[in-house]
RNA sequence: UGUCCCAUGGUGUAAUGGUAACACUCCGGUUUUUGGUAUCGUCAUUCUAGGUUCGAGUCCUAGUGGGACAACCA
């Protein structure tokens, strides 16, 4: 017997149907995105649950391109979606497009019309939209609604010849201009669009809307459920009605739930206000490392396994919710701790110079890599007379809480000796500029002496000047400086943009970075995550910084 | 002047009429050649008022609060 894993909303819904009137083998879902833009981490949540419910189920996913509107889409689009879904290691059953299903929703158009259930009408869209009423009055019929089945037949020809200016006309569902829900006040279903589609060129030129589009779809591709976002609630109705006037009983009925919007705080997720972030320069395009689109993620440093696990791990719901990102900061942390070999780099260097230890000499020594993983190995750091440790990790006295380099104690230095500190050299403004110290010759780590045995509080990561790498390290903070940025009533969420959420500095590495490659990640000892930046040239190296380390002393501070 | 949806610690999600739990965050202890990791622990939760019931976070009613709906967008 297996222990009973508590189940969602969205699987409870499916056991039940799986109980009444489903067949395993009926199970079938699908993730439809429009491609008129990047994804972004609200759809890594919704790839995660259809895709998610494909495996727990054994039951095909397709990706479905809802691709309706030639004015907004674009092939790059296309692209870029089935590049992110892949890298997050998903696998679609079939790949869809809406507007593949263009013959078959004119066929049902005309269907309609026949019966008597749609018609052409001849008004402005201002007109239309003032007969539709507001939500707390009702609409009124507009004067073409009673067209005969001839004229709206012919009108509708017309459009689809492309003999009727763009705007002149649109073919609308007869339904009921006094229901209470705005969606079923005959809502428009086709409109002209004389423009070329990615896909379909100038083959068409009626274009259907969404409503009458992606029930039809999943109807077509027998999509058992179709999950989307709770703003889609009220189209549930016309959902419905639109699959009553096709459908042929004996196949199977695809039904629409909804569940809450998975919001991130100190970002925006909607991709009208990550369009306009790349455009007005905020950031500097969809991959940026700040954004939280998918790209932006993956070049961030992100793992696809930890934007997964941060998916499956806070569920779904029905209620407005606002995720704080240190959730996600820490699945990243928690992955990468597991993956990421352990490297050195001083990224605020001040100058320590061992006065015991000879000029000339270098020693190449054992640095382990990751003591999470056994199988990770070691590599050989060199040390020598001159390092740099971080200016942070230096002062000339302080009190016993401070574990790390003080005047006349002694700290380890990761992978090599015990150093203690003995002077500094200071310049006109009081600076610290060259710290002077001795090492302890026995207290090698690993060489199993007595005096490498010595336990010492603190320990510093350090890099050997001579053999420095300068590379580029790019830091981000969050991009806004509040948690919900476009929830406010009165200001636009550009005025929260954090001014300083980069921050470019040079950095010093140990010779072992020269093997890493473009988006490989490594933790830089005591400070953080980093990932090989794809701007990195044969010149010189970039990181990006993915998260720190958990820094309690930062706290204590 | 409407219809619909939602309400559980700071955050997110469970508990399916029967002891309110898990994760993150916060705070503290232990271990540690990363002030990391691991591990142990502390604090903290059912919007309000009625009702049904032996028993209500769960069902009902009302209220309060939040959200959605008036694109030839999806």
């Amino acid at each position: 017997m297996e222990e009973k894993e508590p189940l969602n909303f969205i699987e409870q819904i499916i056991e039940k149907d799986l109980e009444t009137t489903h067949k395993k083998e009926d199970l079938c879902f699908r993730f439809p995105p429009e491609p008129n833009g990047y994804l972004h981490i609200g759809h890594a949540s919704s790839i995660c649950l259809n895709f998610g419910l494909g495996l727990r189920y054994n039951a095909p996913v397709n990706l479905r391109f809802d691709d309706t509107n030639p004015a907004k889409e674009e092939q790059e689009f296309v692209d870029a979606i089935k590049r992110d879904v892949s890298w997050l290691g998903f696998n679609w059953a079939t790949e869809c497009y809406a507007s593949d299903y263009f013959q078959q929703l004119y066929d049902w158009a005309i269907m309609l019309i026949k019966d008597g259930k749609a018609y052409v009408d001849s008004q402005s869209s201002e007109a239309i939209a003032e007969q539709k009423g507001t939500p707390t009055q009702q609409g009124v019929d507009s004067p073409f609604r009673n067209r005969s089945v001839e004229e709206n037949l012919d009108l509708f020809e017309k459009m689809k010849n492309g003999e009727a200016p763009e705007g002149a006309h649109v073919l609308r569902a007869k339904i009921d201009m006094k229901s209470t829900n705005m969606l079923m006040r005959d809502p428009v279903i086709y409109r002209t669009l004389h423009k070329s589609h990615h896909r379909t060129g100038t083959d068409w030129k009626i274009f259907p809307m969404y409503d009458w589009t992606h029930g039809e779809s999943d109807y077509i591709e027998q999509v058992s459920h179709s999950f989307c976002t709770l703003e889609f609630l009220p189209h549930r109705e016309l959902y419905d009605w639109f699959l009553d006037q096709i459908r042929d009983s004996s196949k199977l009925r695809p039904k629409q739930r909804e569940f809450a919007r998975r919001n991130l705080s100190h970002t925006v997720v909607s991709k009208r206000k990550l369009a306009r972030l790349v455009e007005e320069g905020v950031v500097t395009g969809w991959d940026d490392p700040r954004m939280p689109t998918i790209s932006g993620l993956r070049r961030r440093g992100y793992t696809p396994e930890s934007i997964v696990n941060f998916a499956n791990g806070i569920g779904v719901g029905k209620r407005d919710n606002l995720i704080d990102v240190s959730r996600l900061e820490f699945s990243v942390r928690d992955d990468l701790n597991k993956k990421a070999n352990r490297v050195m780099a001083v990224l605020d260097p001040v100058k320590v110079i061992i006065t015991n230890y000879p000029e000339d000499k270098t020693e190449w020594l054992d640095a382990e890599n990751n003591q999470e993983d056994d199988s990770a190995g070691f590599r050989k750091v060199p040390f020598s007379r001159e390092l740099y440790i971080e200016k942070e990790d230096f002062r000339e006295e302080a009190n016993k809480k401070f574990f790390r380099l003080k005047l006349g104690k002694e700290v380890r230095l990761k992978n090599a000796y015990i150093i203690q500190a003995n002077d500094c050299v200071k310049d006109a403004n009081g600076n610290v500029t060259e710290i002077h110290c001795t090492y302890d010759e026995d207290s090698l780590s690993g060489s199993g002496t007595e005096a490498s045995m010595r336990k010492v509080k603190g320990t510093l990561h350090w890099v050997a000047i001579k053999e420095a790498l300068e590379i580029e390290v790019r830091l981000y903070d969050r991009l806004f400086t509040v948690a919900s940025p476009d929830t406010h009533k009165e200001k636009d969420f550009m005025e929260f943009v954090n001014p300083d959420s980069l921050e470019v500095i040079t950095g010093y590495a140990e010779p072992s970075f020269k093997e890493l490659h473009v988006e490989d990640k490594v933790q830089f000892q005591r400070l953080g995550y980093f990932t090989v930046d794809k701007d990195t040239t044969t010149e010189k190296m970039v990181f990006n910084k993915t998260v720190g380390l958990r820094d309690s002393w930062a706290k204590l501070e």
